[in-house]
DNA sequence: CTCCAGGGTGTAATATTATAACAAACGTCC
DNA sequence: GGACGTTTGTTATAATATTACACCCTGGAG
């Protein structure tokens, strides 16, 4: 379960930058999003998005599930359905490249595109909204001749911290 | 094994659109770098090529391991393995939305930021590079302090084929 | 109040994607 | 030929994700 730090940046100096997001606020947006769809926002979503929010950074399902589980295992499976819920919410983001899921700080307008930029070092993640990057994709799209969609853009790298604090 | 069309597009119709890239230029590519490497182009990374090269579309690694069994069996590690030099040599690439592979038909410069414009109805990719795109990621690297590394763009929508034709 | 319908939950099973480990085969250099 | 490093074939296992189904809860119709 736990990942090997010398193998995936995720867990590797622990939570070094981990800056955990306003549980409160992002709470409060997957709520108005419950209301608004007439679904409820149930006890599971509520601690996968407050273990989430609590972490700051992004964690596998399964890592999640583990976390959650108490006297009660909580399987998988229950973990995903909560967090198609918050993603469908606009309060957790997918990594594609990782396949892990993080708690969202913002309240992203509809047609943003919104990079992840993800340190290889700490595994922590900032977003960032870039009108020229939407501009470069609808120019890439329009020359194909392809409408697009759903754009995913991540960025591998080093983060401030870790940039100037090499070893640790 | 085979996906079910209406849950996920690859190989929703067949292969209307699929373009099959010139085999023998990326094999080409593939042979140079082995060389340049000084390492073996072997059967089995030429035929795992060969085939994407052939399907003009994205394939799992279970789908490639399957297609290339015959009288023996292929393992999918053979395929990962195959495909780990293929991404090395720069012929095939990895969709991360996916989890899928696909011949690439371009010579990609050394700085150049790509963009994967995948079909959800057909499941065909096509590539362009955008400067805008890569500006737009220094960009936002910059401001937030981020050393970008790898960027990955992939952009979910319709292609040309299919919006024109919509119900085929 | 009772019944019903729609979701959500808990649980098990299974599918899909990816890597680890290791012995045997191969190729190249000496 | 022999040593050495890589590739292969094979098995096993880890990690990620979905399907199936019985049960439960809740809110509205009658
Ligand atoms: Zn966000
Ligand atoms: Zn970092
Ligand atoms: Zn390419
Ligand atoms: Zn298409």
């Amino acid at each position: 379960m736990a990942r090997d730090p010398k193998q995936n940046p995720r867990g590797g100096h622990a939570d070094l930058h981990a800056h955990a997001i306003d549980a409160d606020a992002v709470q409060g947006r997957a709520r108005a999003y419950a209301a608004s769809k007439g679904i409820p926002f149930t006890q599971m979503r509520q601690r996968v998005l407050a273990l989430l929010a609590a972490s700051g950074k992004p964690m596998a399902a399964y890592e999640i599930a583990e976390k959650l589980s108490d006297a009660r295992r909580v399987q998988a499976v229950q973990v995903y359905r909560a967090l198609e819920f918050l993603q469908e919410a606009g309060c957790v983001h997918r990594l594609a490249s990782q396949s892990s899921y993080f708690a969202c700080d913002h309240q992203h307008g509809s047609g943003e595109t919104v990079v992840f930029m993800v340190c290889s070092q700490c595994g922590a993640v900032q977003e960032a909204a870039s009108n020229l990057v939407a501009r470069g994709l609808l120019g890439v799209a329009k020359t194909s001749g392809f409408k697009p969609l759903h754009p995913i853009v991540e960025l591998e790298g080093e983060c401030a911290s870790c940039n100037s604090q090499p070893a640790r």
